[in-house]
DNA sequence: AGCACGCCGACT
DNA sequence: GTCGGCGTGCTC
């Protein structure tokens, strides 16, 4: 017997299926999926691979064929579909075969038996809450802090929230010789599940309303009949999704089937597990980017096994290994962070598609702002929609929202970040001792130019989208690569008061300390939260009332409520708005809507106050209103005359060359080549134009861009570019790497 | 990607 | 006369 083995090099040269003995001593062993020591080269050096397929018949001169020396100690067998899978994303998105693999297949890593610091609480809740307090009023602060945070949510066993603490029984050290708390410390493993049932909870279901319950009968009814179409729940914050996601998961489980839920990692939280572990107890596992690869191994293993049935994770839960999997859910569908910036630069939302029809799953995706390629895709009749458009909670209110003309402030004379009505409306709430959240929705490394007196951003003449500023002072167009000055006067109105748009969080910060000087003020950007545990530990403070006000990106905007804030204050709306992507608009949208879903969570009214240039945008418009149909016509509109997606497909290429000239040379022969192929009527060829980063650790970048109706023609142009690159001798100097928009 | 084979300059 | 530069080509 033969298997044919991709050897774990990434690279093109080496891309492709090398076949090898099985020893009669590893026979049942090797399987596919399997990974495997082989010899390699001319110095046999031995490399690990993956088996993708075996074999009775020698494709090669048998005298050459070496042997396989073994197998990599618990790597996961049978995994064919997720090899198949890896085949199709490889291409799909144009990676190496060893790159999908890697995406698809997770490696055992060394198993560190690691503490699991189960700690479970034996006192009743009110000694436990003033020992916690206790302990944050001395010196463990930040994880007692967040501690009180799960500690004030009703309901959590706190076996859970110590273990979600990672607290160690050294931290609890002085705690327990208080005697004012009992904890029984395991250091053996044990799941949370376990640890959630020693805490007396058991599995509960939630009742759900007359509408949850018409659409998960729907689907139940539906799934029954094989109908596999893919459904968009569309439902506005808080109208209760997860518990609907849960009706339809515990259908497919009783079917004896399992599933797999995608979420933000963002919007991971613990509180959104929990609910899952409250309804399916045991049978839930959850994977995040924080487990390491081998803690992550071993939740793969256990879906394996059978052991667990439902996986939580973010899109890399996406290749759990399920045998029989029944449904997919993807939470938060419109979510940036389904798509990967890794190669193969795959969306979870096209490959979970795949995946459900490998395996006759359902597929469900869920969203209080839907992308506008799965809402179109919706109202075509392609996938089955269900709102839900009420608020599950009784009496929980929206935000009022306010938009404040930018344009205006200026013209009363105010220069400052802050309009008259925030800096109002901020003294106020502090006055009264709420709190005030500020965000500001900058985006990447990209700055544009805008009319500080018009609201106008400089645009390209060609592209519609925003000119990005250089640091050379040119205003550069990433979509076609046209080029200007950057302007003295505005070009629609001539006013001088022009500048480039850079207000950063710290100047924000800095800014609000001024004005408010007796205001505890927290920041949370990357700068802040890049050191480990920096992003719980501001929220966690924030939440526990140590700061008036927190000055933020868009990390603030998600994840944990705040009951006690009453404002949130929308610096620059346009920020987001005029930055060079033809989905800034789509983003700027579901930004300000969740945004304005932050305040007024409790009781008190909340307020919204958006700051912009540009209030007549649809895009501020419509979310300040939290109209998403009227959104989605006008965007739509956009998207049809510019020919961008859904409506069109759209593939960049990106080129890199150490060699400028090379890099030169190489564009415009894939240029040539592109316009030579039988398709090149069909499509339509923007470019080449420098990267958004042109030059990256010495390597020059260039982008061609392609659009057309059909994606199967723009993946049959990236293959045969792959093709006739791979057979051009001097290609070896250029690297292509494709991406669809 | 690695690594071997291979054909030209400055060293014991 | 030999050590070593990294150019080219192959890997079941």
């Amino acid at each position: 017997m033969y298997a044919n083995v991709i050897i774990d090099i990434s690279h093109e040269k080496v891309d492709r299926a090398f076949q090898y003995r099985i020893p009669e001593a590893l026979s049942g062993r090797i399987a596919v999926g399997v990974q495997v020591r082989v010899p390699f080269g001319a110095g046999d050096h031995e490399r690990k691979g993956y088996v993708v397929e075996i074999t009775d018949r020698a494709q090669w001169n048998t005298e050459q064929i070496k042997e396989i020396a073994g197998v990599v100690s618990g790597s996961v067998t049978g995994q064919s579909q997720l090899i198949q899978l890896a085949w199709w994303m490889k291409e799909r998105y144009g990676s190496t075969m060893n790159q999908a693999l890697k995406t698809v297949l997770p490696v055992k890593q060394k198993v560190r038996k690691k503490e699991n610091r189960v700690l479970v609480c034996l006192l009743p809740d009110a000694q436990l809450r003033e020992a916690v307090a206790e302990a944050a009023r001395k010196k463990y602060r930040a994880r007692e802090r967040l501690l009180r945070a799960f500690l004030e949510t009703p309901q959590i066993p706190y076996a859970i929230a110590v273990r979600q603490m990672n607290l160690t029984a050294a931290t609890l050290k002085p705690l327990l010789e208080n005697k004012t708390l009992a904890v029984e410390a395991h250091t053996v493993e044990r799941s949370p599940v376990e640890a959630l049932r020693k805490g007396g909870a058991e599995p509960s279901r939630l009742a759900l309303n007359a509408r949850q319950q018409a659409i998960a009968d729907d689907f139940a009814a539906r799934y029954d009949r094989g109908d596999r179409q893919t459904s968009l729940l569309y439902g506005v914050t808080g109208s209760g999704k997860t518990e609907v996601y849960m009706e339809m998961i515990d259908h497919v489980l009783k079917k004896g089937r399992e599933a797999i839920v995608l979420i933000p990692e963002i919007a991971l939280t613990y509180q959104t597990v929990l609910r899952f572990y409250k309804r399916f107890g045991d049978l839930v596992s959850v994977v995040n980017s924080r487990l390491s690869a081998g803690e992550r191994y071993d939740q793969f293993e256990r879906a394996y096994s059978g052991e667990v049935r439902v996986m939580i994770g973010p899109r890399s839960a996406l290749f759990t290994p399920f045998s029989n999997l029944g449904l997919i859910v993807i939470d938060e569908e419109h979510e940036g962070a389904y798509k990967s910036e890794l190669s193969p630069r795959y969306h979870a939302r096209e490959v979970a598609e795949q995946r459900a029809r490998m395996s006759d799953a359902a597929l469900v995706l869920g969203s209080a702002t839907p992308s506008l390629e799965a809402y179109s895709r919706a109202l075509a009749g392609g996938s089955r929609l269900y709102r839900l458009t009420g608020r599950a909670k009784a009496g929980s209110h929206m935000a009022e929202v306010k938009v404040v003309d930018l344009r205006e402030e200026l013209r009363a004379g105010n220069k400052s970040i802050f309009s008259r009505e925030l800096k109002a409306a901020m003294e106020q709430e502090l006055a009264d001792g709420r709190q005030i959240m500020l965000f500001l929705n900058r985006r990447g490394y990209s700055n544009f130019v805008s009319c500080r007196s018009c609201g106008q951003a400089v645009k390209c003449p060609h592209c519609d989208v925003t000119l990005t500023l250089h640091r050379n002072g040119r205003l550069v167009c990433h979509y076609c690569g046209y080029q200007t000055a950057a302007p003295k006067s505005c070009p629609s109105c001539g006013s001088p008061y022009i500048a480039g748009f850079g207000t950063g969080t710290q100047k924000i910060e800095s800014m609000a300390r001024e004005m408010f000087p007796s205001a505890r003020i927290l920041r949370m950007d990357l700068d802040t939260t890049s050191k480990k545990g920096g992003h719980e530990e501001i929220l966690a403070s924030f939440a526990e009332g140590e700061a008036d006000i927190l000055v933020g990106t868009q990390m603030i905007v998600k994840g944990h409520d705040f009951p006690n804030v009453t404002l949130v204050g929308i610096l620059a709306a346009d920020l987001s708005l005029y930055s060079s992507d033809f989905r800034c608009g789509e983003r700027t949208f579901q930004l300000l809507t969740q945004a304005a879903g932050r305040a007024g969570r409790d009781e008190a009214p909340g307020r919204v106050i958006i700051q912009t240039y540009s209030p007549g945008h649809y895009a501020v418009e419509c979310a300040a209103r939290q109209d998403y149909e009227t959104f989605y016509r006008k965007e739509m509109a956009y998207r049809q005359v510019l020919r961008y997606p859904p409506l069109c497909a759209l593939l960049s290429v990106l080129v890199s060359s150490r060699d400028e000239r090379v890099l030169d040379e190489a564009v415009s022969q894939l240029n040539r080549w592109t316009l030579k192929m039988p398709e090149a009527a069909r499509i339509q060829l923007i470019g080449p134009a420098e990267a958004p980063i042109y030059k990256v650790n010495d390597i020059y970048r260039k982008i061609l861009y392609m659009k057309q109706e059909n994606y199967d023609i723009l993946i049959r142009i990236k293959n045969r570019l792959e093709i006739l690159s791979g057979q051009a001798e001097w290609f070896s100097h250029v690297m292509m790497q494709f991406d669809f928009a």
